[in-house]
DNA sequence: CTGTTAGCGCTTTCAT
DNA sequence: ATGAAAGCGCTAACAG
């Protein structure tokens, strides 16, 4: 069941039939109302590729993530999909899995046309590769940006800052050692921004930093369990945990009360994302929160001018974040 | 930059470089070389649209969810991907946000082409709507079945089962009281399912029906948190909770341990799906995990062999659950 | 082994 | 207001 089916059963051209599928108003209201009594009854529904080969727009958009185990992501996709889906584009998702390979076969959908255009999250190919494909495509970085030569458009928080006011309020608190899990940094320039951001304020406080207090591990609740267990078996343990990610913060919690260390108490812990588990821990998760709602929307946005002028310059949008006071840090004032 | 362009530029024809790019072996190694050279040079990539326009296939596959929210569904795409990709297609997402017109407005994504099969998790239109569709393209139900009459692929478990069996395991501890955190029903068999297996385990031990016992909520940790709330300002509050989904487990746990209520030694918890936040918790929860890799991959192979073969009839294929034991359960012979 | 031709389903001139 | 015709980029049938 075709365009072309459709019109020899009302009586009429493609062409017509095209007309009212598009909403053109040059066709009689009653030519109109034949054609779209075929359609209904035939429940036909146009082909997109046709549509969208000979119009070279699929109305699609692409949202790229390395893993929906993230609940993160999933504000985020909602404001961006509300957005989109208001301006007329439907979203997609994309898992990489953060294996370039897959990355790569799936921007094949946008190399082909088959969407619009691509908001990244944690991408693992190279910058020169997101720099080719973001000057030939629409496409924006979200809660990231490159060096600064990459020009491309992007989204995110000032992860340096949001870590220096983290650390600065641990700080306050009164802590001079203070653990810190991070990620392996390799083409992850916010984890760069946020080790930079944990150094300065050190350095601001007068603290000398000490690498041994400084966790790599993975984003997992797990890693974080096991980071803490090394830390707290230091022969100066630290007073407090500022953890990169809300997971590992969990297990950071899961670890110290299970060995009697009250967190909030004897030792702070603090988070970072604002996700689902920084409030079912016990007890519950102080945290760096961004603003996922914004980010979503200011990404679908940025790429959907772009999409519309193909010659809009790129832009760079940072939002601001906040810090949320939970139960896992101790009260200004409180001794440590 | 398209096909005849390359043709152009390599001294051959569209066709030739069309069977170059579709690995057809009756080309000679010399026009071969030729003509991946100007691939290179130009980083050419041909445009699905008209490609998929002519073979009358995309090589792709819907996975639509409800939520990303939910880590449930992580390893379920995971398996699935790879299944996917394994045997040439890619995967994409769509998410429904629980909203029927949302769910059409993706539906549409199958009936225009731009998929060849979807995979179908929890729908908010009506089974009508479903069957319609099931007839008609490449579906398979995931972790849910209609009621019987519907004639679709499907992978679950016998969720009736594993809930009776949960149950048979927490009246076996000695427990007479067990409250229950169900959905709504509506249009979700395995609620309906699991409610059966609930009642039939009581019904089995002798045990009465209380209604006062059975909580309709959200699948939230808050909802979870105010049910048990509720349960426990009964007169005669239960000695154990089935929670039919981890999440509200854990807000049962919370709700328990700031009141000073041992769950595993006052109150039982028992959760279901085994997702991430069951291990976060302390205790950690005991639960009935659904086999997610296998379902992936179940649900990838059944509709892949639906879209090579048109005739395929439907299936359904039951996979089996398991209990995790945790801490939230106290052991077998431990008094209540 | 290779090129010519037709056509997938649609939209968009350009006539009328 | 409508239809004929061309063409989006590709593949498949056919001829050579």
């Amino acid at each position: 069941m075709n365009i072309k089916d459709i019109a020899r059963l009302a009586g009429t051209s493609p062409a017509t039939v095209s007309r009212i599928l598009n909403e053109d108003m040059r066709v009689s209201p009653q030519t109109r109302e034949n054609v779209l009594k075929v359609i209904e009854q035939t429940q036909y529904k146009p082909n997109s590729l046709g549509r969208n080969l000979r119009s070279r727009s699929s109305k699609k958009l692409l949202m790229m993530l390395p893993t929906i185990q993230n609940p993160f992501y999933s504000d985020i996709f909602f404001s961006f999909e509300e957005y989109a889906r208001q301006n007329g584009y439907s979203v997609l998702i994309a898992v990489t899995n953060r294996d370039p390979e897959i990355e790569r076969l799936y921007f094949d959908v946008l190399f082909t046309k088959q969407v619009d255009g691509v908001a990244c999250f944690l991408p693992t190919i190279s910058f020169e590769e997101i720099q080719r494909i973001a000057s030939e495509y629409p496409f924006v970085a979200c809660c990231w940006r490159g060096f600064s030569e990459l020009d491309i458009n992007y989204v995110c928080i000032d992860n340096e800052r949001a870590v220096y006011e983290a650390m600065q309020y641990l700080i306050r608190l009164g802590h001079r050692r203070i653990g810190v899990f991070n990620g392996n940094y390799t083409g992850r320039m916010y984890e760069v921004e946020r080790e930079k951001g944990y150094r300065k304020a050190l350095e601001a406080a007068g603290i000398p930093y000490a690498p041994e207090l400084s966790v790599i591990c993975e984003y997992n609740h797990r890693a974080g369990y096991e980071a803490t267990k090394k830390l707290m078996a230091l022969k100066k343990p630290p007073t407090a945990i500022m953890s990169l990610s809300d997971d590992r913060a969990a297990g950071a919690i899961k670890y110290l009360v299970e060995h009697g260390i009250r967190p909030g108490v004897d030792v702070d812990v603090m988070g970072f994302d604002d996700v689902m588990v920084s409030e079912v821990v016990t007890p519950t998760l102080t945290t760096v929160a961004q603003p996922r709602h914004a980010i979503g929307r200011e990404a679908a946005a940025l790429l959907l001018s772009r999409i519309e002028d193909a010659a809009a310059p790129n832009k760079g949008v940072i939002l601001s974040h906040k810090l949320i006071f939970r139960e896992s840090t101790r009260k200004p004032g409180e001794p440590i």
